[in-house]
RNA sequence: GCCUGGGUAACUCAGCCUGGAUAGAGUGCCAGCCUUCUAAGCUGGAAGUCGCAGGUUCAAAUCCUGUCCCGGGCGCCA
């Protein structure tokens, strides 16, 4: 369609003999960002230089030495500085619903990635630490970003890793032993995260706690201790039992969940042959890397005691990712605040000449907040996950039963959590990962504007007309679109664009704002136009059913499920 | 001090990469619309020195420089 537009503007330019490129011409065309503006426009401003007259006067004599143009366009016009190109409208909008009603759940899709296998790394929630409201961030934005690479035809390996071990551990197990040894361990995330928290605060306060804890993290690691290898073993396991639920309600399936402590032992190797390489070396007894670059500063890989720290186990996890997983590229999914960690990590793997360091690419995510501050589950300033939840699906009960007053309990159920996962993940999947977020409780609990239930409001109401219709035959081309619908076919016409600059640009909140729009555009087509019994029943519905299943797929690559009812 | 992310309507944000046609949404506020396919909706309205100052350009929220404010990070936490 474009070269129509450039061969026309490119044949009426050289009529005038103006001197500029074609390559100068190609890039200036563009879509206009209102849709009644025409399908394309050709800006005139560069000419204006060239031809030292003003813009407006140039696009009206070049529409007047066009003659006849192509027979895609249905009209050329002027407006301003503008050329202004219509495609024949009725042409688009056949064609896009005939490619919707043949490519189904696959519309929107395509082979940019052409089999790459990929591992992306997300989560990693650690043991013994609260699954709180933030944790949701990377959990939703891993699993959009795993289905959009996959729709651009990648294989994705979808990792999780969790740190077991290390000194947050060694904490807890300190303030288990000493204050809570009489208790049976459980499954009860909220306990489990208290333990951690009443250590943080009380360690400081205690002359020889830190030494106790160190004593501990020696023993955690080297597994001399039987009573302790006990504990940690028991306690380990039901923070990652708890996990299950979540991540079943989140639909995240992991194909792989890493250990910290599967890693120690290859990282404090690796952190050695380091030290032979002289990439890294011994300072006051630590083991370190000291780099060139001034603003990568110092990365330390092993205690003075000898201990491992995550910066080699990282490097010991990105040999396991490519030797054994013999991925292609690997993307980490990390807290912002992470950033020179993950910085020195993949320069690191570039000095260790690993093949593939150039392969890795880091996403980083961004806080989500407390309005009083940070959340942390060091402190115990957070919003747990499983208490949120509960709350929000009692929320979105509320607002079911009130429609569908004679629901089944368990379809009430399974609806309100769908409504509260779309809820909350869209939340913090239409907001650029790169910025903070200030999460407010109550407005959580808003459905109303620019939220997931309102995608899925829309797509309920799309269904409700389809499931009411009788029999749709097929779409007949005798139809005169109206603003409205070509306004929404437009805007599902773009959606392969749009999964395609999502997946270049690694960002998941591109389809989420789409999703919203589309979804806009339908709900004030809803309002302006009647569909059952018009006289134009066939075309719209056959409009309405393409809506449903272009939101479908968009919703699909951000982890949201659809409903029928709501 | 250095590195890094941000500063757009009362609030929360999109637009910035790739400069162009009156700067867009949502929430909240004001005024309307349910005997009609689900009102978690739709229509209209009020609301903006795009942090500030320079520069580049025919054209700057967008690019460059400086500066102020906020978040995060900078050797034995992850």
């Amino acid at each position: 369609m474009n070269d129509f537009v450039f061969e026309t503007v490119k044949k009426t330019i050289k009529k005038l003999k103006v001197n500029i490129n074609d390559n100068e011409i190609k890039s200036l065309i563009e879509v206009p960002k209102d849709y009644s503006r025409g399908d394309f426009a050709f800006p005139c401003f560069a000419l204006a230089k060239i031809m030292k007259m003003p813009p407006h006067e140039i696009a009206v004599s070049l529409r007047e030495s066009m003659g006849s143009f192509p027979s895609v366009f249905k009209d050329i016009s002027v407006e301003g500085a503008y050329l202004n190109f219509f495609l024949d409208r009725k042409k688009v909008i056949y064609d896009l619903i005939k490619r919707t009603e043949k490519e189904k759940d696959n519309f929107g899709n395509n082979e940019m990635g052409k089999e790459t296998v990929t591992m992306i790394e997300f989560s990693q929630p650690n043991t013994h630490k609260a699954f709180h409201v933030g944790h949701i961030r990377g959990t939703s934005i891993g699993e959009s970003l795993s289905r959009i690479s996959e729709y651009n035809g990648e294989k994705v390996i979808r990792a999780n890793y969790s740190g077991d071990t290390g000194m947050h551990i060694a904490k807890w197990i300190w303030c288990y032993r000493k204050y809570h040894s009489r208790e049976e361990p459980r499954d009860d995330e909220k306990w489990i995260a208290s333990i951690y928290v009443e250590a943080i605060k009380k360690i400081p306060k205690l002359k020889t706690a830190q030494k106790e804890v160190d004593e501990i993290n020696r023993k955690i690691e080297s597994k001399e201790d039987p009573e302790i290898n006990a504990i940690w073993e028991k306690t380990r396991n039901l923070s990652i039992k708890s996990w299950e639920k979540i991540y079943k309600e989140l639909d995240t399936d992991f194909n792989v969940h890493f250990f910290e402590s599967e890693v120690e032992k290859r990282g404090k190797e690796i952190a050695m042959e380091l030290v032979k390489k002289k990439i890294a070396k011994i300072d006051d007894g630590a083991t370190i890397i000291k780099f060139e670059d001034k603003n990568l500063g110092t990365w330390v890989l092993l205690r003075k005691d000898g201990t491992v720290l995550y910066s080699a186990k990282d490097l010991a996890l990105a040999e396991i990712k490519f030797k054994k997983y013999n991925i292609e590229k690997s993307i980490y999914i990390i807290g912002a605040e992470q950033s020179l960690h993950v910085t020195q990590l993949f320069k690191t793997l570039e000095l260790m000449k690993f093949k593939n360091a150039d392969k890795c690419r880091f996403i980083p995510v961004s806080e989500v907040r407390l309005p009083t501050g940070k959340m942390s589950s060091r402190t115990g300033d957070n919003v747990l996950y499983s208490e949120f939840m509960e709350e929000m699906v009692k929320f979105a009960k509320e607002g079911v039963k009130k429609r569908d007053k004679k629901i089944a309990k368990k379809e009430l159920e399974e609806r309100a959590l769908v409504i509260s996962i779309a809820a909350i993940k869209y939340s913090m999947l239409k907001q650029d990962s790169n910025r903070n977020i200030i999460f407010r409780k109550e407005e959580s609990f808003n459905f109303d504007g620019n939220t997931g239930p309102y995608l899925l409001y829309s797509y309920a109401r799309a269904s409700s007309i389809i499931n009411k219709s009788k029999f749709m035959g097929d779409l007949s081309p005798d139809f005169e679109p109206e603003d409205k619908e070509t306004q929404l076919a437009l805007k599902m016409k773009e959606f392969p664009d749009i999964v395609k600059k999502s997946y270049e640009s690694l960002d998941p909140s591109e389809i989420a704002n789409y999703s919203y729009e589309l979804s806009k555009i339908f709900n004030e087509f809803y309002h302006s136009s009647e569909v059952l019994g018009s006289d134009k029943e066939n075309f719209r519905l056959h409009l309405v059913n393409a809506f449903r299943q272009v939101l479908k797929n968009s919703l699909y690559l951000l982890g949201i499920k659809v409903l029928e009812k709501m």
